[in-house]
DNA sequence: CCGGGAACTGCGAGCTACTCTCAGTTGACC
DNA sequence: GGTCAACTGAGAGTAGCTCGCAGTTCCCGG
């Protein structure tokens, strides 16, 4: 996400940081379950999971941050990379976003997942600042496309690919969700990808 | 946009609304180019344009509305929804979004659009809001679409179709913005959803 | 093993977007 | 012209978010 990875072994210190979030995190969900998204105040959030409102601040920059982060982000983006290196980029992404993603996200708790995606369906500042994050994503997949493929990465013909493939992950991700999570998340954004990639016969 | 369409002719408390409105507007932009968007409270608005704070609430709801306001939306849903009953739903919506839009929205002032989407591309708030308002978009035109059509309005297929053709036309937007607007909207759009039309044959 | 410096934490004050209520006024309609 | 509904402005209050500061914790070179 446009931010320098620090690679380097993660010391105590992140690791603590990152064990917090998850926490925080955690808390805050059980919270809103309780008494709704809106009458959760991060003054509460942060009563209850013994920081300080600061640290919940400094952590996620917004309150809408606590439901949306995680740690795949750059995770995806680097499996897209690589494997960019053997497949055409819409093959490479729709790889990366049906298996990847989704196992990803699924190693760590399924359950956890709709809880956090029903929050930010349903809460419309949470569902912008969702929107926010693509956009952010779009950009680093496009300049990523074009420095494989030498392609024009400020062209209109990339950029509109890109946020068309970004817009129908979501919107599967919408679906999955208005549809009870009935059927696995793989094939809904297997089956929304293949309605981009064959074109609008739609009549 | 949901809301139901008073369809009688507007009496002197509507246009003296509008009028409000529109001056609003005008003010506030100038106020964001001398002091920049963050730096200007609704206060401070409020008192350059001679109103309450209460009254700027109640007309736009949040700050970032006062940029984004128009009253092009029930027109382009109305003109969607002529031209539906002799075309196809994709040429209707390429007609309205490349002519009627464009046209319509250069008949009042084309610098001044230019001026509030300068703000909308480039503040990352009006932008989270801009892409909550093409959600609610996209919801009445795929209603709209199924309605003519017969199709299910909460499948998926329609509902893809539906997110990339208007994320498309944002995405036009954009580049039409970040080229400082060198050539006609309504080409840049035409290219766009021409991309999406085609379906993606990127290698 | 340790000491200096960097990074992180909590605290407090402050700003402003946004909401709600209430009293007063203005336009709509008969 | 009078009545009622709708709109306006004023004021108080909530909470998200920022900033600066003092104290603490981890990192790292010696």
């Amino acid at each position: 996400m446009t931010e320098q990875t620090t690679q380097r072994p993660p010391g105590l210190r992140e690791r603590k940081k990152l064990k917090a979030m998850r926490h925080i995190q955690q808390v805050a969900l059980d919270l809103f379950d309780r008494d709704g998204y809106a009458h959760v105040t991060i003054e509460r959030m942060a009563a209850e999971a013994e920081v300080s409102p600061s640290s919940i601040y400094r952590y996620f920059g917004t309150k809408e941050m606590v439901v949306l982060w995680d740690e795949y982000d750059p995770i995806m983006l680097q499996a897209f990379d690589d494997r960019l290196r053997a497949k055409d980029p819409i093959s490479a992404l729709r790889d990366v976003l049906t298996e990847v993603v989704t196992t990803a996200m699924f190693e760590q708790d399924e359950e956890f997942l709709r809880r956090r995606m029903s929050y930010a369906m349903e809460e419309p500042s949470i569902r912008a600042a969702m929107s926010r994050q693509a956009d952010e994503t779009a950009v680093d997949l496009r300049r990523t496309i074009a420095k494989h493929t030498g392609r024009d990465p400020d062209g209109l013909e990339l950029r509109v690919v890109t946020v068309a493939l970004i817009a129908a992950f979501m919107e599967a991700i919408a679906y999955w969700h208005e549809t009870g999570f009935r059927d696995p998340l793989q094939d809904i954004v297997a089956g929304a990808l293949d309605v981009i990639e064959r074109g609008l016969r739609v009549s």
